[in-house]
DNA sequence: CTGTTTCGCTAAGTATACCAAGCACTTGCA
DNA sequence: TGCAAGTGCTTGGTATACTTAGCGAAACAG
């Protein structure tokens, strides 16, 4: 995780948390009790000094009445992969159908990659 | 963060990692590698011992060529599913690809749906 | 057979996310 | 004045996410 980038999401994403918790008229002590976390680390999060996990984020989303994707966008860990690779929409139905077993998606995409190549 | 509950989506998620992982043939090593993680720690993910934090996700995610919303739904920390709502999309992204004839769609239909009844 | 490579995994250590206790300050009410 | 209750923050510790070194089995080459 060495994207130097991302150092300052998260202390963009403590001044979000702390902007939307004073929106919301909350004290440190209400957000962190609502959220099921300790006032000194929603502290520290707010400051910038510690990264919180996925399900902390999850957590004071609900508690912000934020949306979590909307946090996780903020906090980085969302941006679009625009990187020109996925033109491959059948082929990520295919991976992420649960009902087939391996061995028939691999079958059914090389099926499909076989139609693609004989045009 | 206490919520056993949680348990079993973390235990879901290494299986859904391992099982695109070995559908993109690739192994633990070499998606480590790409992932910026190491192997041993890939393999305790998969087999449900850790908790990935959301930028290891994100980077899983990205050495897959999965959306990371996918993976975040997969690993129960979006509340809303409609990320996963590619999984009943098979038809439909068969019937919205431009590179495949009708009778190619009709065909990869024909299977997909054999594969499900087989069940 | 021996040596090499690659596989997944274990063991043991480091880094950091997170918590409980308590400090310094302000506000307000006696 | 004086203390009670609220605020955000510091300290010191525990839990866990994550790494590096290395083991044992399987596959292949010489």
């Amino acid at each position: 995780m060495s994207d130097p980038r991302n150092q300052d999401s998260w202390r963009n994403l403590g001044e979000f948390i702390r902007s939307q918790r004073e929106l919301a008229r909350l004290s440190m002590r209400q957000l962190a009790e609502i959220a099921n976390i300790s006032n000194p680390y929603l502290s520290q999060v707010e400051r910038g000094l510690y990264k919180p996990s996925a399900d902390v984020l999850k957590s004071i989303a609900g508690a912000l009445q934020i949306s979590a994707e909307t946090m996780y966008a903020q906090a980085g860990l969302l941006d679009k992969d625009a990187a020109g690779d996925s033109a491959h929409g059948v082929e990520q139905a295919l991976r992420l159908d649960p009902r087939l077993s391996n061995d028939q998606k691999e079958t059914l995409i090389r099926i499909y990659r076989g139609f693609l190549e004989s045009r």
